[in-house]
DNA sequence: CTCCTCTACTGTTATATAGGAGTTGCCGGC
DNA sequence: GCCGGCAACTCCTATATAACAGTAGAGGAG
């Protein structure tokens, strides 16, 4: 292995590229662990920042996790979520679960759901706009965190048009069973459709706390705006979750 | 504006907090300015190396960019193009433009592709799977970069079976009018329907160095799969493209 | 007026050093 | 055997310093 600090390209770039190669190449499996900051420096022959740059840039990339006073490991990756749009047929939700607790069962992790908050807010403006009301209007919001395997999984803020739940248990902590969709829809407010939007980006510092994300992991921030036959939006489902733990399967037809 | 060197928030992520602020509340506009390094270092009282470090978790939060010699400057966000499920649709692919092209267009932005690579190659696991072919078995590829409003908006492979594109523009640098797409179904392969994968995640080297991202800016990974009216996978099409640039949408029934 | 060079700024890489704080295991006293 | 404390390891923050490289503008030579 040589480092060449001749060279174009910088020194730590090069023992992080180094790292990377043998990570890669699987030379490094999940859980390895790679020399400490010292033994690096030593065995580099440079200084103590530059051994710890190298290990920063790994990081940055999400490909190691390092935890004060025990080193730096190759990142283990967890069973990814893949979340297919066929989850929000009838079929599915007729099972009885909400959407997220049939996508865990189906995965075999435990779920929990914790709530956040329950009330009535002014409607940022990303929600009005999918609503169809005026920005800053009262909406109601079940606002949670969702657990799977132990783990936070997503932040899930749904936010619904006051006349349509009133007097329903979506307003409780428990929506009952079948979820939110099925109180609607007992409502005579029958789905129809769903528009789903996604971007990815890098958390916030909350959502980093929120959601336990390591270091150079990006989350997915996912719109969805339910549509009843009369062609009403009933509910937006505004969610930010780990962009290593979800992948999102949609099909659709080509005409 | 207080840096309190004996708190429990490490000093250079105090400095970070401020200027964070600053950006969310709006006080510093994009294209606006930051303190260079060493005024930093001298308004804070604290080593160039601290101030240093404040800035470049703002960088990794995709909240700034530097430049060299010329300052670290609040970032501007570019146009969103939004990709919705319906471009694909045959309506729009009739409109005489591959998928790309009529995506850009309707931003009115110019577009190019750059052709990287022309030809057989041995099917990578992700796309053999998705060809239902065996891993290693040649394919056809064309690998190119696609430019939009004189930026790289995507690295993008289209693959197919070697069978379904002998004798066409396919394997030409111009796949003809309509893009490849209208050449599948001129050979009658109609097209009957599309899987999409979505998947985020931090960039490579090489793929920052190609799509020319700033730091802290993730990418989105997609996979689509064409399917033909006979249930076979006649081409599958993986690319990369800039979180920041690219918003997904997708409309599908409830039921 | 145009072009070049010099200078003063900007960020970048690397060094050396220091003290702090979390983790682990060993070893001795009880 | 158990427990407490210490030592040796880990990473983390911060300082000071140096040489290098890209940028922009001022000012002089032509």
């Amino acid at each position: 292995m040589e480092i060449d600090p001749n060279s174009d390209r910088p020194v730590f770039k090069q023992i992080a590229d180094h790292f990377r190669d043998l990570i890669d190449r699987g030379e490094l499996a999940p859980g390895a662990a790679l020399p400490s900051e010292a033994q690096l420096s030593r065995t580099f022959g440079v200084a103590g920042g530059t051994a710890r740059r190298a290990l920063e840039v790994l990081r940055s990339e999400g490909l190691v996790v390092t935890e004060h006073g025990r080193g730096t490991r190759v990142r283990e990756r967890g069973p990814m979520l893949r979340l297919a749009s066929q989850r929000l047929t009838r079929a599915n939700r007729a099972a009885g679960l909400g959407g997220f607790a049939a996508d865990m069962r189906s995965l075999g992790l435990d779920y929990k759901q914790e709530m956040l908050h329950l009330g009535e807010v002014p409607a940022p403006r990303r929600i009005a706009e999918r609503l169809n009301i005026e920005e800053g209007s009262p909406v109601f919001v079940r606002r949670r965190r969702m657990w799977g395997g132990g783990e936070p999984m997503q932040l899930a803020d749904s936010y619904y048009p006051l006349d349509l739940i009133e007097g329903t248990p979506i307003t409780e902590e428990n929506a009952g069973p079948g979820g939110s969709y099925a109180r609607l829809e007992e409502r005579g407010h029958r789905l129809a459709s769903f528009r789903e939007e996604l971007q990815a980006r890098m958390p916030s510092e909350d959502e980093k706390k929120a959601l336990r994300l390591l270091p150079g992991v990006p989350v997915v921030a996912l719109v969805r705006t339910a549509i009843d036959t009369g062609g009403r939006a009933v509910e937006v489902f505004d969610s930010v979750m780990s962009a290593d733990k979800h992948l999102f399967q949609y099909d659709f037809a080509a005409d």
